[in-house]
DNA sequence: GGCCGTTTGAAACGAGCGCTTGAAACGAAT
DNA sequence: ATTCGTTTCAAGCGCTCGTTTCAAACGGCC
């Protein structure tokens, strides 16, 4: 219906229809200002399109919105899929993936990184988008990284304590995507680089994990000959 | 200079300054909206002030942002100033004060927590008066979690690994306050409130991070007597 | 009282916003 | 060739924004 003569195109004019145009350039521009920063304006010029295709296509701004939105998430999921093992990788292990495809996914090295921006910004101030992306998108990989700590810990932990270990070892990914700038003024010029290091940073927090729920060696190798009393457990 | 004959105010004019209302009502709005949803027709409104009192106490909008923001970090400093312990305390127990403390001031339970939303949108997204955030206000929290962590481990663990430690604790800490509406759709209903409950919040992130380190029982009680071969280190 | 610097007030300015409009341009069917 | 539904366009609508203006009201001082 739509692609008229290719040569004939007045504008710019990059590939695709002016409906995915529009979506592509929403996303962007949403992820970089804002939805109430960014204006159709600014989104109809990067897309190549006249401002009436919005009202056209989607209505209005609140549902180029919600759809851009959609489609980001709809695009992640299709760049990074989830890790699949073969049967028998130790459980350890595929913590150490999942960790660095997690941080991989979140810090998006080699990836336009202007979707996941879009998405944190639904996980920080959520919108109508929010329930469809944590159930589409989070739960599963939630669920799964959840199974494997259950793998893990050997079915010795119950599930209300794995998931609130799970939501350490998200935590511990989602500081760096979320306050990386912060993270950046808090340590040393030096160590900025190591400290943003995919591989450096997996291999840290696995560790971190692992030594958590005795999987691992202690991040403290001389403190852990002193194993008597745990230092007063500090009740609440 | 200011202070007319109070029985003479005009309008509801909440107590103190028609400046300092300014800051504390730019502050509420600015932490609820951002800085581009705000307007300072709302503000003023809510302060009990002229439009025009902006541009005569602070020149524009983005003046009386900044300054709202400062104004907000000090205030929440005067707030929660930092635990002090008695000397000889226990590593362990300024570790879980310490958590306690940080989760207290995040989550905020008690006190308005408009403040703690402005400075979070400045960690997120820095602006001009984020460098300052830091420097007066988070580095010597960070430094005193550092200096903690690291007499915990005895002094065993160098300074650059100290750190990161201590950016995993935060990051455990953080996610609750950037993201605790996603992670209330992903626990079940009835966990939800001991999920959110500071006291369970803390005990948790303090086991988890003394287990890290060698100086606390591991979080998988079966798990830690099947410590032969770490079920494979999972080298990079 | 008369004056002065400071503070507050109502009104309006220009700019930019989201959104609408009516017509032109196009491919496909008749 | 004409008609039709679909898509694109420039122009402008009404509105709200941040900011400015100018005059009134005030306390302190001679």
């Amino acid at each position: 219906m739509i692609r008229h003569n290719p040569e004939k195109n007045r504008v710019v004019a990059p590939p695709g229809d002016a409906k995915d145009r529009l979506l592509l350039a929403a996303g962007q521009e949403f992820a970089e200002k804002g939805y109430e920063a960014a204006t159709v304006r600014d989104i109809c010029l990067a897309a190549g399109v006249n401002v009436a295709a919005v009202n056209y296509y989607f209505g209005d701004k609140k549902r180029l919105y919600i759809e851009s939105v959609k489609h980001a998430h709809r695009e992640r999921v299709r760049q990074v899929p989830e890790p699949d093992w073969p049967a028998g990788t130790a459980a350890a292990r595929k913590l150490h993936d999942f960790i660095g495809n997690m941080l991989e996914r979140m810090l998006g090295f080699g990836q336009p990184p202007w979707q996941v921006r879009l998405m944190l910004r639904e996980v920080l101030q959520p919108t109508e988008a929010c329930r469809e992306l944590v159930e589409d998108y989070f739960r599963p990989h939630f669920e799964l990284l959840v199974s494997i700590l259950g793998e893990l810990t050997g079915d010795a932990v119950d599930a209300p304590r794995l998931r609130r270990i799970a939501l350490s070892v998200i935590g511990q990914c989602f500081l760096y995507r979320a306050a990386g700038d912060v993270v950046g003024m808090l340590v040393p010029e030096d160590e900025r680089h190591d400290l943003h290091s995919l591989g450096q940073l997996t291999d840290h927090i696995a560790a971190f994990t692992l030594a958590a729920v005795g999987a691992g060696p202690s991040l403290a190798p001389a403190a852990s000959h002193r194993r008597g009393p745990p230092a007063e457990p500090a009740a609440s």
